[in-house]
DNA sequence: CGCATTTGACCTGCGC
DNA sequence: GCGCAGGTCAAATGCG
């Protein structure tokens, strides 16, 4: 089935690159929004913001030069034509951070997160989503995980300085966003996203969450799922900061 | 039975 | 032009 799909994919990606391309040609070009996430011990009940919905299927995973640890990478398996996809890897430097790169927007109507995180909220808090961890049971044991992305970094000024400065010198959290926010085609759910972004994370946090996903890397290395906003402000569990960081 | 994950190979792009 | 690294595809395997 995945023949057929990647045409499918390949002609959505193509077109995507082609219009990003224009500035460049480097296959990186992509439009990329780049989240870096604390990871935070958990019980291990909860590995991946169920409050997304998207689901991410793990397409491949490979070793990166310079770091330690490999990166996975997922492509969004809501919609057959999505050429959502996003890399998750570990900082080279911090371990207890994963660095989350979303790529391409979806191109599904995405669910309604306002409503559907609410109500899977409430469902979560009081049992493990199936979609927590789908996949391998095996892993359970991770306990490290999870992390919420904060949108606002008013809301927690306390612990993190969210600034909307352009670069990060934090390590906890950023996002970078690559290329000026041209989604095409991303979520509009103006719901969930945040009053005080403006602009940018709009497709990241539309989907932050990969539900899928405890396959650590190699040995030492777990993927980190994503989180999705709203359930960030409700676990307070995790931190997360969430930097815009100007492509230059 | 169907879907997701895993792993290796192949392809493309970039740097030297 | 060659080599290296990153990224994606495709087949196999496992689990639900």
């Amino acid at each position: 089935m995945e023949g057929s799909q990647s045409t499918e994919m390949e002609s959505d990606i193509s077109e995507v690159l082609k219009e990003e391309s224009q500035a460049s040609k480097k296959r990186k070009v992509a439009q990329k929004t780049v989240v870096t996430v604390k990871i935070e011990t958990n019980d291990g009940k909860q590995k991946s913001d169920p409050s997304d919905r998207c689901s991410w299927r793990k397409y491949g995973q490979k070793p990166i030069k310079g770091s330690p640890y490999p990166r996975g990478y997922y492509r969004c398996s809501t919609s057959k034509g999505c050429s959502a996809k996003k890399q998750v890897e570990r900082c080279r430097t911090d371990a207890s951070m994963l660095i989350i790169t979303y790529t391409c927007s979806h191109n599904h109507p995405g669910p309604d997160l306002a409503t559907t995180n609410l109500t899977q909220q409430a469902k979560e808090h009081q049992t493990p989503l199936p979609e927590d961890h789908p996949t391998t049971p095996k892993e359970e044991q991770k306990q490290e995980q999870q992390t919420l992305i904060k949108v606002e970094g008013e809301a927690s000024e306390d612990h993190f300085h969210y600034s909307k400065s352009p670069f990060n010198t934090s390590q906890d959290i950023t996002i970078n966003q690559e290329e000026n926010l041209d989604l095409e085609n991303t979520y509009d759910s103006p719901s969930v996203l945040f009053d005080t972004e403006p602009l940018s994370y709009p497709q990241l946090m539309t989907f932050t969450a990969p539900k899928s996903e405890e396959n650590d890397f190699y040995d030492e290395l777990e993927e980190l799922p994503s989180s999705s906003f709203f359930s960030s402000f409700i676990m307070s569990n995790f931190f997360e900061e969430m930097i815009l960081v100007h492509p230059s």
